[in-house]
DNA sequence: TTTCAATAAGTTATCGATAAAGTAAATTAA
DNA sequence: TTAATTTACTTTATCGATAACTTATTGAAA
């Protein structure tokens, strides 16, 4: 459609009387091209308003400078930071992102990953739904030998490099606090527990309620995934049990807005009535009522360390050894839990 | 480097004795091929892992079924949700999306729109940054021919088709209900009014001002930009002016948040002191405290639409004249503002 | 039986760039 | 002064696909 707008590097040649080989290399800057005729090029190729063809420039190239981000969601804050400072850090490099959503769901991930590999970027970033069971595609991806790296939500395939948090850490810190703070009745919803951050997490808690002994009431665990809707339902699941708890850890920051919305809608008072705190910040907690605590996850750095490692591959795709980041996590104590 | 991984029609074709033109028809369903001859093919291509390599198919059939999307901000819950719904109605027609974002920076937002051009995406769509003055590249895209749509934040450039939201009027509701309510001193912090969604939420201001004959206090209209940050220095220097509104309209809803912000941290509340209201709903307006009253924009449609408008247009690229679709906003009202 | 069209391929050209190899003129080294 | 190197290009091959055209075989219509 656009055929006769297209400007090519032929276009400009035949303007200056040169070879199209000659344009390619003045404008790439190639030393082979004296000054004067790099000067001309340049010129006319701004004058014509010439765009480089990616398709072609990639093709002959065999490199497309782009890097293939996989994740869940988008409106979401975590991922939205982790997103912007992804594409701030490859930006820097000189990277383009193509960025694909699975909406928590395995098979348009799958989909996703092959539409990235056919695009042949030159590695991949990728935080796996929460439905994702079938790691053949990793595989592929490895013999492929494109680079990849997980990040936040990996899998566990030690072959290949992955930035995390200290998930089971952050976990520990927000059960420790609220049983300094004097909470026995100790609820958590868990989220999904085959991967990764469900796990961690969850073992943070197990391990800070042993510490302190408290025993686990089984009754208070609730598993399901890590939206808001699983925050909601979960806990109508713990009100309709009869039990409650004076205290709820929930998984992410969505599964807590989840609780907070159940709560509201039951006339349960937040702290009075059941506190909450949960893992992962908002730019909104702090505006919640009550504000929200929460174990804080470094978003600029996963996003920035991913694309980091990612290069550190490509540039070195042959002798690397395989890196698994994990970075700290730390309290940020707001009006959640009350001091008893 | 992924060279020898590199599996091509080519490979296939040896494999079968048959020729390379024979796979790619067979694996694109041509009816040129005998239904024995497709299950052969497209049976070794799944043994061989085959994906089809996206730049050599997009370079020679001058169609890269991309499309390019340019947004100021993603960590943002209007963005996220837009985007998002961009990305599911691209999936259902079988368009890949390119995200790239500015940043509010009208230079990157440039740099951006070159690169997606030289990617040769099928058709843009660009939400402009809240810095956007030169309007030449616009007409850049034009003479390249490549299909345009602005999204909310746009351009006016009647030649280019747009969707946004009826922000005069939601602008106008907002402030009738807080009129109605008894309100009298009201301000708003009114963002940037080079930019349409400044101008028009200005004008609805306005206009339910001078409907219910109101007069306007200059020193109660703030400008500034989108964000956060100018909520909050908005709200300082509506303070330090000494003479303070009863209910502020914040442009959007990160401003609002930065209203929020200001007053908790000099001890005003909220809607005893100062009433809240803002353009822009989120994920959380309702758990803040008090509840945040808005005016709710059609995000997911806001997104379907543009997707649907360009696929129009590239889809039928001679004739066709620009559209400039305005989808209704309405109130969500909650416990801001107070009834006095 | 001859002609014509349909079927199922194969051949060649092309997309717009870069890589690799080749070449004439100018400069330097031996 | 002659060989070797450097400079500044040009030519040719290639990336991996699709488009457009050509061809051999088969079956139906005239």
């Amino acid at each position: 459609m656009n055929k006769k707008f297209q400007i090519t590097l032929d276009d400009i040649a035949k303007k200056l009387n040169v070879s199209k080989v000659t344009v390619s290399k003045a404008l790439r800057g190639h030393p082979d091209i004296s000054f004067e005729t790099a000067q001309k090029v340049k010129a006319v190729a701004k004058e014509l308003g010439y765009t480089p063809n990616f398709m072609a420039r990639n093709l002959s190239s065999k490199s497309s400078h782009t890097l293939g981000l996989v994740v869940p969601k988008i409106a979401h804050y975590f991922f939205g930071s982790v997103i912007e400072s992804i594409y701030e850090a490859a930006l820097e490099s000189n990277y383009e992102i193509i960025l694909t959503v699975s909406q928590e769901n395995a098979e348009r991930e799958k989909k996703h990953i092959q539409s990235l590999l056919s695009m042949r970027v030159d590695g991949l970033i990728i935080s796996i739904s929460q439905q994702t069971k079938d790691y053949e595609i990793f595989n592929t991806i490895k013999n492929y030998n494109v680079p990849l790296v997980f990040m936040d939500r990996v899998v566990d395939l030690p072959e290949f490099s992955s930035v995390t948090v200290d998930d089971k850490g952050g976990s520990f810190l927000a059960i420790e606090h609220a049983i300094k703070l004097g909470y026995k009745k100790i609820a958590h919803i868990a989220g999904y527990q085959e991967i990764n951050i469900g796990q961690k997490r969850y073992s943070g808690f197990e391990e800070a309620m042993k510490k302190y002994n408290i025993p686990i009431n089984r009754d208070w665990i609730v598993y399901g995934g890590f939206g808001e809707a699983d925050g909601y339902n979960g806990f109508m699941k713990l009100y309709q049990s009869g039990n409650l708890p004076d205290f709820i850890f929930a998984v992410t920051y969505p599964v807590a807005l989840g609780v907070y919305a159940a709560l509201m809608e039951l006339g349960l008072k937040i702290p009075q009535d059941i506190d909450v705190m949960c893992f992962g910040n908002s730019d909104v907690n702090r505006f919640l009522s009550p504000s929200l605590s929460c174990v804080d996850q470094p978003t600029e750095e996963l996003g920035k360390k991913a694309v980091e490692l990612i290069l550190e591959i490509i540039k070195n795709p042959t002798d690397y050894t395989p890196q698994h980041i994990e970075l700290p996590t730390s309290l940020i104590v707001r009006d959640t839990p009350k001091i008893l």
